[in-house]
DNA sequence: GTTTGGATAAGTGGATACAAAAATCCAGTG
DNA sequence: CACTGGATTTTTGTATCCACTTATCCAAAC
């Protein structure tokens, strides 16, 4: 059962995966903004390796999104405009959902009684927003997306939320009114009870977009 | 306004991106069976470089999960069992389902004759499954999709294609039930010139699954 | 004061060379 | 005759080098 929505494997085997990996937190962690140029030698040079995993490094982070690469112009940190922000949120809505839709008839009383421990479990972890509380946040839902057994929907979905998470981070930081997290998890528990499968998918659907609107609050119209 | 579903520019500006395009026209032809090993070598030989932008591309396309990638283990051509083949049309049902729904709201009088007209092409190409038709056909999805204003869904679309464009093409040529192709669009554009977004995207998700569900007649289970 | 051209520096792309890992082959053993 | 262990071959991974493209900077011209 997969239970983390990291979009990739810990362990750096080789140079290239320890690039990549270290590339990607940096970026995760908002250590870069967006546009920063990523120069191969300052990075091969910073964790002790040659220019050549790096370069391979960033082919794959711009596969994800993180970066853009072009011919004879380097890797630039990518910035998602408040357009291409919404974009990512519609799009994690339907799949979001349609895991939910593939979950919800394998789902057994033992499953329900788990989510609430994972519920709880993320009520205790504090604020919401805090590190600690999106770690469980994140394992709540990727519990329920793992329930679908649909390994690429899960990849994509992971990998929408790598690219989102330096902004969710900003946002985060900003969040002001308090989340509405303990009623908007509790119903999805209730829908995913409840049977209704179309229902389900619905209030998950509308758990991410409502995500989105709230970060639009937060953010700039031209903002990157 | 983008119409066509390839995802990535056709022009080959240095030796990695004549690289990834080669290839992927090979995997996309069928030129290799699942499974194959991508000796770096013997491609870098054929089109006249060294290994090392053969290697990038392989990472490249390993992210668009045509083949994959395993240190120290080689390139190797991806297989998708028929589960992973129908994971794929069920992503890929939601993912254009947005689209129609995205889509629709903005489309006026003129944009259906667009429809009628690239309906009228798609029939005049030919046999449904033919090469030609094959192309009409992505077209116009394609342009359906292109309405709806998001680079980032069009993209995620065209990937789904891609991945999925060899076992097509394996299932045309079995196809000896004729494709209900002319009935299925003309809903569809039924549905659309109705206004109904919801009637609308559902058409689109039922053509989507319509698919995989005639694909999977012509599969055994344990297919690669 | 702004613009333009070109020298110079910086950086990228690709090839070759070398090291390390995996696969293959083969002889010896039970 | 199947199996094991180790040498050999093949292939992959990384570093270094060179050629070429792009960026920067400075001076001369308008």
């Amino acid at each position: 059962m997969i239970t983390s929505l990291s979009s990739s494997s810990p362990v750096a085997s080789t140079a290239e995966e320890e690039a990549y990996l270290y590339l990607q937190r940096s970026l995760r962690l908002g250590r870069y903004k967006a546009g920063d140029r990523l120069i191969p030698e300052d990075i091969a040079a910073e964790i002790g390796m040659s220019r050549m995993p790096v370069r391979e490094a960033f082919r794959r982070l711009a596969a994800d999104g993180l970066v853009t690469l072009r011919p004879n112009r380097g890797c630039v940190v990518a910035g998602l405009t408040l357009d291409e922000l919404n974009e990512t949120f519609e799009i994690r809505s339907v799949l979001e959902g349609l895991a939910v839709r593939l979950a919800l008839p394998k789902m057994t009383a033992e499953h329900f009684e788990e989510l609430d421990r994972l519920l709880l479990r993320m009520e205790r972890a504090g604020e919401a927003g805090s590190s600690d509380w999106v770690l469980r946040h994140q394992e709540f839902h990727a519990y329920i997306y793992g329930l679908s057994a649909r390994p690429k929907l899960i990849r994509q979905i992971a990998a929408l939320h790598v690219a989102i998470e330096p902004y969710m981070r900003i946002w985060l930081d900003y969040a002001e009114k308090p989340l509405s997290a303990r009623e908007e998890h509790q119903a999805l528990i209730d829908a995913l009870r409840s049977g209704d499968v179309a229902q389900a998918e619905r209030v998950m659907e509308d758990h991410v977009l409502g995500t989105a609107s709230l970060l639009a609050e937060f953010a700039t119209p031209g903002r990157r």
